[in-house]
DNA sequence: TTTCTATTGTGTAAAATTAACACATGTAAA
DNA sequence: TTTACATGTGTTAATTTTACACAATAGAAA
């Protein structure tokens, strides 16, 4: 492990003054490091707060749960990296995805020096159905997630209080749903993202009020009572108007 | 440029089902990189907030100023590595630090692939006074800088737009003030870093509901007007209180 | 000593937002 | 036809935010 980084320990740097010629010969002379992006991938199924797991492929780790991610190729910008993971694994592409901080303890990999970039996602879980083939894959309820491979469930539990905070900020909500969905579906989405109960004739007027709800016109099937009018996220009015958006208060 | 990490390409996974014996293995089978923390450090001086840049030492980059930072080391926590170039540069220690992005475009570094990862420091500047030697650094204002080295205004404007919202969720602005200010101080550097006119009589009663100014009895002195009275931050309080926190709104 | 200038320190009323709460309506199942 | 259950809607009270004016105090100027 880093045997070759190790070669030359100090800097290229002049003492005083004098500029470095060789940016490339600077760059060579310091250590490197094997970089990953892991995804947390968020769904909602039942009413409940989903993240896409697969088990680990260590052998050290064997029977765990972990993040889809991969390493970095040469020269990939690790957005494109975690859309690639994103690509591969889940068959699906325009989704939500965003970079949320890296974590770079030594001993967080038993390989040797790793630095992983998280990566949070938001999917709609039916869009996305588990083939037989995904036998290793598995969509896990977040509440229930004891123990990770790695420092995963650090990173999980980074990444869904992160989630906590940018729902109120911004309304990725939509992208967890399908295309047309219920009041109460956006409802119980909040709920179970936020963990607390929402008094319904607000929560409705809040939305209302933010005028990103496209009426369809059509109802609900298949519900054993009033079936509740559908809705549609307008995207595009949203990014209009979003450097004016300053976020929910429930 | 990253000769020997492509020497061998496939990873080392096996087909199907079978586990991974060696993490090291396959570890050492990617590609890797430099890793670089760059710190924007803001603060705040003339009712201007600043930042601390330094003339960049590549030929490439002659004249221009770029953030201080470095390579990480070996093993080294990237947190402990804003932190080392934090003190080695600055001489202060107990220095609010933060992480806030990765940046790895390909091409952002002249001497090949570096990948850095941002911190954002926010420190007292009366207590950082550039001695002659430092004749490489100097504070900035921020509204003013046009240029930098490398990536380093796009970093930098991404740590500006990060503070302005943080300042809104979490009292960081006291790193940037004396131990003892008025409140007038701290309105100008909310003023100053928010970019707005705030109402003196709301700001003040916002604030003092808050309950984290200790009133010290003390007064302004060497001011041609009827003096203010001086506050501490409560640290202790606000570090019990935090989870009850929600922010600030102006 | 007096006056002037500038900034501190304080309170209240209007406006906007949030929180709490109840009843009629519509569908499917019994 | 009745029952069960969730939808759809409006009002009032409480809280928070905004807007705004005047007396007090120090140093500087006259």
């Amino acid at each position: 492990m880093n045997n070759d980084s190790s070669v030359i320990q100090q800097p290229v740097r002049t003492k005083n003054g004098g500029l470095i010629k060789s940016a490339e010969k600077l760059v060579t002379s310091y250590p490197r490091v094997p970089i990953t992006v892991d995804c947390v991938i968020f769904g909602f199924d039942e009413n409940e707060l989903k993240i896409l797991l697969i088990r680990s492929d260590l052998e050290i780790f064997k029977g765990q749960w972990s993040l889809l991610g991969d390493f970095a190729a040469d020269n990939e910008e690790l957005d494109d990296a975690a859309y690639r993971v994103l690509c591969e694994r889940t068959g699906m592409d325009d989704v939500y995805l965003e970079q949320v901080r890296t974590f770079s303890k030594p001993g967080r990999h038993p390989g040797g020096r790793v630095l992983t970039v998280a990566y949070c996602s938001l999917l709609n879980i039916e869009q996305h159905k588990l083939g037989k083939m995904d036998n290793e894959l598995h969509w896990h309820s977040v509440q229930n997630i004891k123990e990770m491979a790695f420092d995963h469930k650090e990173i999980m539990d980074y990444c869904y209080n992160w989630l906590q905070k940018r729902i109120m900020e911004h309304p990725l909500g939509f992208n967890l749903l399908p295309e047309k969905f219920s009041l109460r579906e956006l409802q119980n989405l909040y709920e179970a993202i936020l963990n607390v109960k929402l008094d319904r004739r607000n929560f409705r007027k809040k939305f209302f009020s933010m005028d990103f709800l496209i009426d369809t016109g059509e109802y609900e099937d298949d519900v054993p009572h009033r079936p509740g009018r559908l809705y549609q996220f307008n995207f595009q009015k949203y990014e209009l108007n979003k450097r004016r958006w300053t976020g929910i208060d429930f």
